[in-house]
Formats: C-alpha cells, sequence, structure tokens
DNA sequence: CAGTGGTCTAGACCACACA
DNA sequence: GTGTGGTCTAGACCACTGC
C-alpha cells in the first residue's frame, strides 16, 4: 500500500545509470526499446523518453533510430563552465569589486585584430585596458577592442563609470561567442598591474563575440597569478 | 494551403529567441504564459514548454512557477568543453600519437593527496608519470595518482602498454570528475620533459574522479607551451 | 488562494535506418 | 517492410510561490 508516488523521469533516469554502472548493462550493449523499459518502470512510454535523452545528452547512452540505445564505449564527458562577469565573480567570492579604466584610445585596428574579426581595411576600433579589483588586490587585468561599425554607441560610452564588459551585456546580450583558455606569462607592464613577478604564467581567457555573424569585440583577460578555474561533471 | 507542417519544439524556441534579440520581450520582461503561448502558436502546451525548458538551460530566460518566465537580464551563458582523451586529441590534429611511461611507483599517500582525496592514513597509491607525444613533440606530462584501494587491479595493469587514462576508462567508466584549470610555472624537470624553458608558463589541468563517492584517482595534465582549449557558445 | 510552470499519460503519427 | 526513437497532442494533476 505504500507505493511512493509514480515513476518520474528523474527515477527512471537513476535506475538506469544505476544499472550502467553496475554493468547490468555493458559498455556497447543494447538497452531495452523505450516500449520495453516503460511496461518495466509502469510509466508512459514520453517519460521513458526523457529520461533517455538526458543520458544521451549526458554522453552515456547512444541512440540511432532503428538501431536502438547503446551504453557508450567511451563515455565522452563534457564539462560546463559557466562564464561569469568579473563583478559577479569577485562578489561571490565574499570580497568587494573595483574597476578601474587605464587607457582609452579610438584607433585604425591592428593586423592582428583585423584577421581575428575579419574587419575591413581600416576599421576604427576603441581600444580599452582596464583592471578588475578584489579588496583592492588586482584580480584581473583585461584587454579590450571593441568594433565600433557594430557598436557605434560604444564611442559615447562612459567607461570610467561602467566597465566595456558590463556595458557590452546590456548594450548587445545575446551575441555567440568563442572563448580560449591559455597560459601566458606576465609582460613587464601586466606584472607591474597584477603585482607579480615578470614572467609569471597567468591564466588567460580570450573571448571573441559576434552579433548575428558581425564581430562585436575581442578581449583577452589575464587572471592575476594563483587563479583557477573549476568545473564539475 | 501551403501551411508548412505544424510548429514544432524548435520552432517555437526560434520565434521566442528571435524576439528576445529583436527586443520585442526586453531583458527582464515577462514572458506570456506558456498556455498563451500555446495558443498563439498553435501548438500544445507541452511543446510550448519544451522550448522554453530549453531556453532556460541555455542561459536566456529565467522561469519560476507562478512567477512567470522572464527574459534574463545578464545571460548569464555557459562554455561546454569537451573532455577528449589524449590520444584522441592529438590524432584528431592529423598528428601521431605515442605514449610512454616514465615512473611507476606505489607508494603511501602523500599528505596533500589523502587531503584532496580524502583517503585512510597510510593508503596505498600507484604513482604514474607519463609523457605523450604527437608526432615525437612533447605534447603533455601526466603526473597521475590512483588510489589502489578503489581500483586494486590497477597494480598488475601494464602501464608501459597502455596509458592510465585509457586503462581507467575501460576498467571505471561512468564516474564523476571535477576539473581544474590554471597556468603554472614549468619545473626543471618539467621543462626538460616538455622541452621548454624552466619556468615557462603552462596551462594545466588537474582531474579529480569519485566512483559512487570513493576516492579514485587524480591527475595533472601539464600541456607543452603554447597550448589553448577552444569551446563556442 | 490562485496562477504559473513541472510533469505525466495514452495515444498517435512520422522519420529514419536496417534487413 | 518494420522496428526504433523523435515528436506532438489534449488533457490532467501537482508543486511551488507570489499575492
Amino acid at each position: 500500500m505504500s507505493v511512493k508516488s509514480k515513476t518520474g523521469y528523474r527515477d527512471v533516469k537513476a535506475i538506469v545509470l544505476k544499472r550502467i554502472q553496475d554493468r547490468v548493462w555493458q559498455p556497447g550493449a543494447l538497452l531495452p526499446a523505450e516500449a520495453d523499459l516503460a511496461v518495466e518502470f509502469g510509466c508512459a512510454r514520453a517519460t521513458v523518453n526523457r529520461a533517455m535523452q538526458e543520458l544521451s545528452d549526458d554522453g552515456l547512452v547512444e541512440r540511432r533510430r532503428k538501431a536502438g540505445t547503446r551504453v557508450k564505449k567511451a563515455p565522452l564527458r563534457q564539462v560546463k563552465f559557466e562564464i561569469p562577469m568579473v563583478r559577479a565573480e569577485v562578489e561571490a567570492s565574499g570580497a568587494s569589486y573595483r574597476y578601474a579604466l587605464v587607457t582609452r584610445n579610438i584607433l585604425v585596428a591592428p593586423d592582428w585584430l583585423r584577421a581575428r574579426l575579419d574587419l575591413a581595411p581600416e576599421a576604427q576600433v576603441l581600444h580599452l585596458e582596464c583592471m578588475h579589483y578584489a579588496n583592492s588586490n588586482p584580480f584581473q587585468f583585461e584587454d579590450r577592442w571593441i568594433n565600433l561599425a557594430a557598436v557605434p554607441d560604444a564611442e559615447q560610452a562612459d567607461f570610467t563609470a561602467i566597465s566595456p564588459n558590463e556595458w557590452l551585456v546590456q548594450t548587445v546580450p545575446f551575441t555567440t561567442a568563442e572563448v580560449r583558455f591559455s597560459a601566458s606569462a606576465a609582460s613587464e607592464s601586466l606584472a607591474e598591474f597584477l603585482q607579480t613577478p615578470t614572467g609569471s604564467p597567468l591564466f588567460t581567457a580570450e573571448r571573441t563575440t559576434w552579433l548575428n555573424g558581425l564581430p562585436v569585440t575581442n578581449t583577452r583577460l589575464h587572471f592575476a597569478s594563483g587563479y583557477s578555474m573549476v568545473a564539475q561533471y
């Protein structure tokens, strides 16, 4: 009499996952069809379908029409990183956030940037260098380029008051982007800004952003020494 | 008479996304309820629900019962990284892959590792150092620790023939893990292995793995100079 | 309390890919 | 052809939460 409610898609997912982990269904093995599982679990096929789709998204099983569902041999797992705004990241750590504009220049896009963003020759860009602090300690140095053809308003914006990141998120949200993580050595000026010895290894993120295919901005974020990025999966 | 089939959840998603991008629904604005949208699009509420759930997963809208669905002000987007196996990553680049075991030792877990993995005092671990090459060029130095209490078979495995990564994926797939990316300076020995100057900035990934809460392994992967990790979103 | 999203159902049709 | 997953439907009930 104590049949604890119905079997939800979460339950189905958990049961199937357990069977995979326990090798009831070994890597490469064919799972029963959705309809059969639905009978076994006493739920609708749609419920099983949702569970299996999520397992497929998670990279644990592989599904093909007619061929059925198989346990992946090499579960290719993927990590999800949130891309936080600097302010949020700093404040989440309990520190107080401060931002400062270092330099601001309008100039013709240098060649490497033209290539990177696929800009026209002589394209005008806004170049900004900024510092982000956590409790007055250097947190991140930002080297940003904004394509003025894509965002002309940027020329009027007051970047001493608002960081380019926040301004851009407000002005052109819902963009697509590419991110690249790497390690780089602190140049002399970077070392001074980040208060670290010249040549220190710095965790660096480069982000390039488009709006409907139109290149908007490119930025290199150099994090202070010791920074690391964590994710679970 | 040319009503091109029915409105699917992909269509709904695309339409809603377009309205958000076009500012028909501005950041922070409240969207119509699912039931209303279903009427407008001429489809079932479940279809709208699926579309909106995906937009929510994608970080573009925020949904709360009773409160309804709102366009996020700061669309916090997330990046998905595949965690490739070294061999696959090297071979995907067109290079030929080679693996070599450098050292192999069984010993009592050092303190930092005990703390990291929450191991018992005097826990036995297998320590492996390995090199991964791409076209005979150093690609990655792997510093791996395996908890023998969790995977006793590891003591018998022939790690001169198979890399610990591949062995572990075969032996204990379907684990959970934590990954941490950072930048570190090449030690003297690391520099030699990776054929780079001592102190060079290296992109480093540390991965810790559990199987049902039981700590399995910890590994630090030091990539050769110049390596970077890319993702799009 | 009442309105919203979250989930489940039973049934249906379709697209695809294997035999 | 035929069996599989992919999707849609109309309806229902539930869980949460703002009012």
